[in-house]
DNA sequence: TGGCTCTGCATGTGATCACAAATCGCCAGT
DNA sequence: ACTGGCGATTTGTGATCACATGCAGAGCCA
């Protein structure tokens, strides 16, 4: 670029990548509300870039399900339907229970350490009702219970299932006056120890479904 | 645009989405050879646009997993690894027999004679030994079933997994050398009419999986 | 003849511009 | 005071340009 803002000692990373990535995690640990709109201009603004590299990060985000675009262009993150939202529920625990399932006869004492070490670290931020850090403690737990199934392309799907989520989870879990931590995080721990598949299919599915329990209200 | 390439007596879709769709048709269709390289002055001459709108196609289909990005930025559909595609396989089982145990209760007999005609069509691509319509007309029956699912995001999650396996599954059933029509569909129809929903599951896990068979040779 | 380098072409990236359309706000009319 | 219309501003879209980089083929040397 004719300006490059930063100097160049480090490796440099393209610029919508950049701004892709940025927007990413800011979706997917439900940082920006339901509906928040966003401008072409604006992003690019913020990052200190043109509109192309912004226009690349959003229209990425498009395909992914994580920014809706009304039919003028302008877009939003979503404002999810309950059938909607239902739906990657349902998907959650049809992907998440299979990574599962391929990630216990690979668990071995590291894994079960760290994530009980995540564990203590989700409880500590329901704890201090943070829904942000909540959110972003749970899916590192599920992420890196997930890792060890070695898929990257159900891994990645997940993924774009918890991004399409982030913004409603963001106003589920604010809507959520629980201080207990986890439970069903303590049955993954114990199935994996244990080496009991059928608990650990249950207890996943469990705790990725909880949160649906409150739609109705 | 200032170059109105087609006069405006229809609905005009915006450029780089009607890019977006022609690629990716062509991908899912198998059209295109895996390891097969773009370049966004090449689709746009292709299309008569600029690099502008290549440049939004390709990068939503970057992001679906449809085109490999290389580290220098070249595109070119991607070369699953034995792994990948098992991986691809297993959730095309996963989310497709969700979606089809749940349009089971909705499944009429408009819906099933639909099927019976797409599935002769299917017959006849098999007879032809025309890959890319055996691989269209197969798509457009499983599609059509999962309609009736009313599942809008599982729809589109299986279709993605459509899109990424699609230059795969040309060379795969272009190397499978059967003239039988599917026997799976057969099974699927009759579980339909029988609302036999255990039957249609197996059905469904057994016709999705078994283009699998032949990754051994 | 084989391997290496160097140069020129092809290609992706980001910025900027022109344009169309949509959106918002203001003002007049009732 | 409320509503409808109109204009200014914002915003997305596509084209084009400058630039850096990667790739390949030609030419050179051992």
């Amino acid at each position: 670029m004719t300006l490059p803002t930063r100097p160049n000692t480090e490796v440099t990373t393209a610029a919508h990548d950049r701004v892709y990535r940025a927007l990413r995690t800011r979706i997917m640990h439900g940082e920006v509300a339901p509906g928040e709109a966003l401008t072409l201009r604006g992003i690019g603004r913020d990052f200190g870039v043109s509109m192309t590299p912004a226009r690349e990060a959003v229209r990425r985000l498009v395909a992914e399900g994580a920014l809706f675009l009304s039919s003028s262009g302008r877009v939003s993150t979503p404002e999810l339907s309950n059938e909607r939202i239902e739906e990657l529920a349902a998907l959650r625990a049809l992907i998440e229970v299979e990574l599962a399932s391929r990630a216990l006869p690979r668990a071995h004492m590291a894994l079960i350490d760290r994530l009980q070490t995540i564990n203590s670290n989700v409880a500590e931020m329901v704890a201090k009702r943070d829904a942000v850090g909540y959110i972003r403690t749970n899916l590192e737990f599920h992420r890196t219970l997930y890792l060890r199934a070695q898929a990257p392309a159900m891994l990645a799907m997940a993924e774009t299932v918890w991004l399409q989520l982030g913004p409603t989870m963001r106003a589920l879990y604010g809507r959520l006056r629980r201080t207990e931590p986890p439970q069903d995080h303590r049955l993954i721990i114990a199935a994996l120890k244990a080496g009991d598949e059928p608990s650990l299919r249950l207890a996943v599915r469990s705790d990725v479904t909880k949160g649906l329990r409150l739609l109705a209200g």
